[in-house]
DNA sequence: CCCCGGAAGTTGTCTGACAAGATACTTACT
DNA sequence: AGTAAGTATCTTGTCAGACAACTTCCGGGG
């Protein structure tokens, strides 16, 4: 069970989600929360001040606590979702191509990212993801073999569902945070047949490590996205205080 | 004067990036911190809460408050800093080459952007940024021209210093956060013999509004990077309780 | 009409206390 | 002697009530 805090912040931040608290309004004050949740205003002061150093509200001395005006972008790059969510987000349905897996020793570089032994098995998903039906991603996920080692199935449970929920439902891992860099490439002869685009195509290489809150790392994967069917966006912080 | 937990927060912080307080390390309990920095354990607490949030620390119920272990990426998009010092954090001299700066007509969009009336002023600013005296950035930074109308020696600072460093210390204007998009681009002709570089080369075009605590938009930019110049990461958090 | 002052409401902070989880040490038992 | 359970003690989480600082709004006086 989580802590009491977190309920509230995270029930707050479904109001919020839900436009049952719209963008710009106002919260009732601190005391009303509170007994509203049945805490006590430490308490519900905890959860809006984790609201607010997300930007999901902004409180005022002596005004009140409002909720951030609107800006909060669809597809954004903080908030590490995969990219079905992504094609969802976008209004379109979201499917897989061609879609398989296997397991092969790891490189020497992909060891010391996911923190293995060299030559450790490491197994391999990789899926043509598609939007509206158009071969939009190529998706190439790597993660340590001893996790499915008892359970092969999960593998093929992979190619069909989301990884980070076959991570948790099935294997009780939760991801708490990635570190994905980026940049542009061309599609190479390979993943340009893949996904069916003319070589030299335009697109976004993400190259993205997850790690559990424990700081273990989980995932390693790379992502080839086709650069006009997604916009990415990121909200910036600062430069404030933190540039000294 | 910033309320006494923002005080804490930051000096805090301060301790943390200087290495008092390094990585993995347990803090002082909060009564002993409280103590310490001479204010109650509750405003205490909402400094911890705060920096908790922003992922410098991790606080575990009844063992104690540590500091997050490493891996705070350099160049990381999370954070607002400007190509000046993107380029110094790669370990290279940051210079610029062709500048100029022009009054214009807002277009719509831009006006929207800002939100400005249509065909109010805008000050343009266009610098070549060079890395190690290769040109790697095209910016084009976007404000309003109310600005700088009292003052146009501005315009020129802005050539040589950074924007933000401008609007702070001369015009009082605080950035507190930015919106990015960016796709991959390549090269059109113009932008191609700016940079001296063949046209169709490899880009990431970034487009970017900021703006204050209060939420009014101060600064739209356009930036274009060479490709192969720099390495973009993003700390990504989540997927956890925001994804229902 | 404008300006000033106070009342009410809101967030910021303080004090002291208890509850719940984690750790390490002590003690009892095998 | 070794192991296991239990306890002491530390930590963070929560609670309660109160006061201070700030903002806003309304009404009275100029």
């Amino acid at each position: 069970m989580p802590t009491r805090s977190v309920q509230v912040r995270d029930e707050l931040s479904h109001r919020i989600d839900r436009g049952v608290l719209p963008a710009g309004s106002r919260l009732p004050s601190e005391p009303a929360l509170a007994t509203e949740f049945g805490v006590s205003r430490a308490t519900l002061r905890d959860a809006l001040r984790a609201l607010e150093s997300e930007g999901l509200i902004r409180r005022m001395w002596g005004s009140g606590t409002f909720v951030t005006t609107g800006r909060r972008v669809a597809n954004s790059l903080d908030l590490n979702f995969g990219v079905t969510d992504a094609i969802r987000a976008a209004g379109m349905e979201a499917g897989v191509g061609e879609c398989r897996h296997w397991l092969e020793p790891a490189t020497v570089s992909e060891a010391t990212r996911l923190e293995l032994q060299p030559g450790a098995d490491v197994l391999v998903v990789e899926r043509i993801r598609t939007a509206d039906g158009k071969p939009v991603v190529l998706s190439r996920d790597i993660l340590p073999g001893r996790l499915v080692a008892s359970r092969p199935e999960l593998a093929d449970e992979m190619l069909k569902r989301s990884m980070y929920e076959v991570l948790e439902r099935d294997l009780g891992i939760v991801i708490s945070y990635g570190v994905a860099t980026f940049q542009p490439v061309t599609a190479d002869v390979t993943v340009a047949r893949r996904l069916g685009v003319p070589r030299g195509e335009q697109m976004l290489a993400i190259w993205q490590v997850d790690y559990t809150e424990e700081g273990t790392a989980v995932l390693s994967s790379y992502e080839y996205h086709l650069a006009n069917a997604f916009e990415f966006t990121v909200l910036r912080r600062g430069p404030g205080r933190r540039s000294s």
